[in-house]
DNA sequence: GTCTATAGAACGATAGAC
DNA sequence: GTCTATCGTTCTATAGAC
């Protein structure tokens, strides 16, 4: 490994920040967005609180900073499924079928994405930043899916963008029903109601 | 209004009962699940914690009850609906035409409904009797989408109990989005998908 | 007189202030 | 880290229905 001596300043304050929102990843999904303490995300990185305060206004910032990387992670991903010609169910096919220890990440993500959901309520600055996340993963599905439907060659059966929010409905529905009763998403629920929906 | 004494105790009982419900309701909706205090709630009906606790074995209980009341009061009302013999896609249109007031209710109990499920995860049994609850809300709306396919003799897309799961997250989902971004969930979004999914 | 719904005090845990 | 306030829960006393 490099010496950090090395590094630039601007590289150290990356290198801080990845550091930084990697565990802030794994802290917050033990704990909770509540339960989480900075000092415990900043130690689990090995810096102090101060390290967070100098990368991140707040608690808040720290965790839209998660959410954003959460979002240009899981859009790309969703495009590359869609344009490598699969037929469209395969996506939801390949999230039922995937790994438990996905699924495990999937359950973290969700109790965490829920938490912050309600604290965001709370304050109307709060709730407009991650409006505004919504609107962008809204687009980012909408994108997604016009790509894909030109490559088949048919039209969407509603509007874009009111598929791509219907999307994130289910998407969140289904893995809050998971939470409670993982029995009830089993059997193939999701993925023929994506097929359904988008066929 | 009679007085108490003439009442026998039966009765008493569920009039207390009925105004604690009541009254958690309330309270319920507006400080939330942790917010509200058992002490506020049997304040607001009239009564102290001593009557809470002699209808109810706990927190959690009173606000399964709750549920449990919605859940019957939502079941009916879907049905009534669905056998007037209105096109399916009207269910949805309901929603979202009505009143600013019924949206502001529609607000409080998704909140509250949230709230709850994070709470749930935190107990297993808590967390299995909410569970049961879904089984039994899939059910009943399984039931009511079942009378409507054979009213206008037409069959299910897919599996009943998995269309049924399907609304359920739809709903979820989409309250969830509105709560953060009222504005995503504007210009028919949820009817057109339900349309979709089950014409 | 017996029984029970409810009031209200007491307790233990927990969170927030300092 | 300590102290305080708060809250869920338990326990006991009592008033009123039977």
């Amino acid at each position: 490994m490099e010496r950090k001596r090395r590094l630039t300043r601007e590289e150290a304050k990356a290198e801080t920040r990845r550091a930084l929102l990697d565990a802030a990843a794994e802290v917050f999904a033990e704990h909770g967005f509540h339960g989480a303490s900075i000092d415990t995300v900043a130690e689990a990185a090995g810096y102090t609180k101060g390290a967070v305060y100098s990368q991140f206004s707040n608690k808040d910032d720290l965790y839209l900073a998660l959410l954003d990387e959460h979002l240009s992670a899981e859009g790309p991903q969703a495009i590359a499924q869609l344009e490598s010609g699969a037929p469209i169910e395969s996506f939801a096919g390949e999230i039922e079928a995937s790994l438990p220890e996905e699924l495990e990440k999937m359950r973290d993500w969700g109790r965490l994405t829920y938490e912050f959901i309600l604290h965001a309520l709370r304050s109307e600055t709060v709730r407009s930043r991650l409006a505004e996340r919504f609107v962008r993963a809204r687009d980012e599905y909408a994108a997604c899916l016009e790509k894909r439907y030109t490559a088949i060659g048919k039209a969407p059966p509603i509007e874009l963008s009111k598929l791509a929010t219907a999307l994130m409905a289910l998407e969140n529905g289904m893995s809050m029903i998971g939470l409670v009763n993982p029995e009830l998403i089993t059997g193939g629920v999701y993925s023929e109601t994506l097929e359904r929906l988008l066929d």
